[in-house]
DNA sequence: GTAAACCTTGAAGTTTACTCTAAGTCAATG
DNA sequence: CATTGACTTAGAGTAAACTTCAAGGTTTAC
């Protein structure tokens, strides 16, 4: 059983964070100590691995509250999970194919200013 | 000279977000004909070109509008500029390494789903 | 010359994902 | 047993990037 600081640590989430996720449904049902703090057991730790891995390319909270919902139906939304992580993961290699376009037209931007600016520079060496 | 429908139509803008642009300084001082309405000349669709450039690849609004404003100030923030578009697409190459990471890291979620989804559909396969 | 389509403005509203606040409860230490 | 510091809650606030609204002015086509 882990704190809610020490979830914070391994996952690199605030305790803000982590509570937000609670209400907004990501990861509810945490176990509670005799005085109400939560106890973040070994498969919350693993859920929390998805759903920032899931956050990390791109999903919105709420498909991920989808997800984790799925995930506590346990494995007869195997299927259904697998097929939206794979939807997911197509996304994410478009967006990365499109980021890639955008780039290259960003280098193509560096060089052509590179140019600009040494001319610009040649012009004006003579004037200091 | 074109009209904002014309220039929603090459860019991909609506005519809402390229008021909103105006108002934030990423294209201030467009022209307007004798009734007000907007006249977009071709250098405000180059500025565009360089906008829509900047935000596809991830930067801020706040960011743009201070590098068209550099951009107005012409050929002296050349250097200043370029050193600017490095360090973006720095940024960028980061941002997409990081991506490919987070992506790979899906793709073998993807492929541990599929092979637990395989063993569920293995176990219950006599009980339809 | 009037109706329809299009443009104008400032201001308020929306969405996402937090982030902070206040007022209080709980646990550990001297 | 009191203090310190971490934890609790509901709810308000924030930031970015739009998006919508209402009320009105302009163009164009018949």
């Amino acid at each position: 059983m882990y704190s809610i600081h020490e979830v914070c640590e391994r996952t690199g989430l605030t305790a803000h964070t982590l509570r937000y996720y609670e209400k907004e449904k990501l990861l509810p049902n945490v176990n509670r100590s005799a005085g109400g703090f939560r106890q973040y057991s070994d498969e919350d730790l693993e859920a929390l691995g998805m759903i920032c891995c899931l956050k990390n390319t791109g999903m919105s909270l709420q498909n991920i509250s989808r997800f984790m919902a799925l995930t506590r139906e346990g494995d007869q939304t195997l299927r259904e999970r697998c097929e939206l992580l794979k939807k997911h993961r197509d996304t994410v290699l478009v967006r990365m194919e499109e980021m890639q376009k955008h780039l290259e037209k960003v280098t193509w931007k560096v060089n052509y200013f590179t140019e600009r600016l040494a001319e610009y520079e040649r012009n004006n060496s003579d004037t200091r």
